[in-house]
DNA sequence: CCGCATAGCCC
DNA sequence: GTACGGGCTATGCGGG
């Protein structure tokens, strides 16, 4: 039903008496920091389904101020707001004025946890796959009549709300229909309570979304003039050594121009030649430029900050993703790369970045009950150097391998990355095995858990699934050891944002093995050891769990606290 | 215009 | 005894 000012009141009333809504916005885009704004909203409370629109062209509106009416309904503390994918629709409904719920469920989380390899969870999909292809029958509507006018998904503001809200109000219902499908799924995989603290979660995330990440704009500018002036140098640069121009970027001219099977770093590298350098050293200042510093004033708000878009279902293993831009994968600090550099605290606040040390041998070694690396990491001293004291091998290479054990490496591989030959690749690993045993026999123990069960168990109770078509069972151990250590990094940050005062203590970006604060100036030496202690609780976990902290003024100038 | 491949950055 | 895990973005390039 299509909410009008005369209906409002009557419409009001049926959201006021329950407890669970399902929540579904139709917006005119994507990206809620870049101007795209709230169209209409469908609700459905009980049996009944609303759609209030807002920004249709044609058709009419309710009025604007209608919207701050319907806020408190929208962010009732003592309700359970559900949606799809509902950190989208919450960034929305916040830009306008609608504070953050307390409690809010996510059928998009249920969906991927119960099908982590899924390429399709959108509404529709999972309407058809459950419910038959009529289920989403509404949305099929709308797409034809958006198609008439050569429209997408984004045009829909440019159709009245009578042609919008059948689609919207189906929606609200099938997101209805679908949580109570999951509720039992999940229930069956002992994941339920699991789900609600993911979908808690989701809301921390949400928060650091709004929040954004502040930049030092005249610096970002500034390195952007600089790695522009080096593309050209290094573009002409390029071309005066044989007397004409190629397109560095272009694998099929640098292969030709060198006489190489493939342009990749290694390839380049082991060349050693000026022009394999030159070629190197104009594409890290392409990346800084198109990657980071261009994208970053394109999507800089008002105030300097970005605002990164966090998947919670990106990866099969249960970390996050990023994206819009991606920090996770800004350089490390270089001669070049200063993008870090640009990345800074808001007034009164000092960066604080703590990070898991070794997270993921820690997590290993308890999974594999591997004793003699349980008692090295007990012992306090460094790893790699006692890895590489037992096994009688250089620390590099003892490093190399306490990384890679994890992820069930073989002696073609290590070779690849070490650059040795596969018998010296071969040996290491055998050396490395027979000191520290019980990581080979997790990875065979897990890939048996795997095929037997179906799927392994995290501590926390999360599932890797392995279904379908030749599943990928030897990838058991990394899955097993990955996913438990970003539930460990998960469960921190709930309880951060739980048990710390938030307006002292902000997340504003978090990379899978660390948290990225801004602390308000002078609480620092408070606060960090309460961050640290919750962080390093992990009763779960027999090897001890330690992190690190550094502090500063930007990303790129972190000193340890 | 779109999809795929290549390349390069991160943990 | 075979196996290196998980992501995103920009760009080139070929098919339509």
């Amino acid at each position: 039903m299509i909410v009008t000012t005369e209906n409002f009141n009557t419409t009001i009333n049926c959201l006021a008496k329950r407890d669970l809504l399902f929540v579904d916005l139709e917006t005119t885009g994507l990206e809620p920091f870049l101007g795209d704004k709230i169209c209409g909203i469908a609700v459905l409370a009980g049996d009944q389904s609303f759609y209030f629109p807002f920004r249709h062209i044609v058709g009419g509106n309710l009025p604007l101020d209608y919207l701050g009416k319907l806020a408190p309904y929208l962010s009732d503390p003592s309700k359970t707001y559900v949606g799809h994918n509902y950190k989208f629709d919450l960034k929305f409904l916040h830009k306008e004025g609608v504070p953050l719920p307390a409690k809010i469920l996510d059928t998009l989380i249920a969906a991927h946890m119960l099908d982590e390899d899924s390429k399709n969870l959108k509404l529709k999909s999972l309407g058809a796959k459950f419910f038959g292809k009529e289920a989403a029958e509404a949305e099929s509507v709308l797409d034809d009549k958006l198609n008439l006018f050569g429209y997408g998904k984004g045009d829909m503001y440019r159709l009245p709300a009578t042609d919008v809200a059948p689609y919207a109000e189906q929606d609200v219902v099938l997101t209805a229909k679908l949580l109570k499908r999951f509720e039992g799924m999940l229930k069956q995989e002992n994941t339920y309570e699991l789900f609600k603290s993911v979908s808690e979660f989701e809301l921390l995330i949400t928060q650091m979304e709004l929040y954004g990440i502040k930049l030092d704009v005249d610096k970002v500018k500034s390195n952007l003039v600089e790695a522009t002036s080096q593309i050209n140098k290094v573009g002409f640069k390029i071309r005066d050594m044989r007397g004409y121009a190629i397109n560095p970027g272009s694998p099929i001219q640098v292969q030709k121009w060198l006489g190489i099977p493939d342009s990749t770093s290694r390839t380049l590298e082991r060349l050693n030649r000026d022009e394999a350098r030159a070629v190197l050293e104009y594409r890290a200042w392409s990346k800084v430029k198109n990657t980071y510093y261009s994208p970053f004033l394109k999507r800089m708000d008002k105030e300097h900050c970005i605002h990164p878009t966090f998947r919670m279902t990106g990866t099969v293993s249960g970390r996050l993703s990023c994206s819009k831009p991606n920090l996770h994968a800004v350089p490390r600090k270089s001669e070049i790369y200063k993008v870090k550099d640009c990345i800074i605290a808001r007034e009164g606040f000092t960066l604080a970045e703590i990070d898991y040390s070794q997270a993921e041998i820690r997590v290993g070694s308890h999974y594999a009950r591997e004793n003699k690396m349980l008692d090295m990491i007990r012992a306090g001293v460094d790893i790699h150097t006692a890895t590489a004291k037992e096994v009688g091998i250089d620390r590099f290479i003892a490093k190399t391998l306490n990384f890679s054990i994890i992820y069930g490496i073989g002696a073609t591989a290590l070779a690849e990355n070490l650059n040795i030959s596969e018998k010296d690749a071969r040996k290491y690993l055998d050396k490395y095995n027979k000191q520290f045993p019980g990581f080979r026999k997790l990875l065979y123990d897990a890939q048996n858990v795997a095929k037997n069960r179906g799927y392994i168990t995290m501590y926390s109770g999360r599932r890797r699934h392995f279904t379908g078509f030749e599943p990928p069972y030897h990838k058991a151990i990394s899955y097993l050891v990955q996913g438990s250590a970003s539930e460990m990094l998960r469960s921190s940050m709930c309880r951060i944002w739980n048990e710390l005062d938030r307006d002292v203590v902000r997340m504003v970006l978090t990379v899978h093995d660390s948290i990225l604060f801004e602390i308000k100036k002078g609480y620092e030496d408070e606060v960090i050891p309460q961050i640290l202690r919750v962080m390093n609780d992990q009763p779960w976990c027999s090897s001890p769990i330690k992190s690190d902290a550094d502090v500063g003024e930007s990303w790129g100038t972190m000193k340890p606290y």
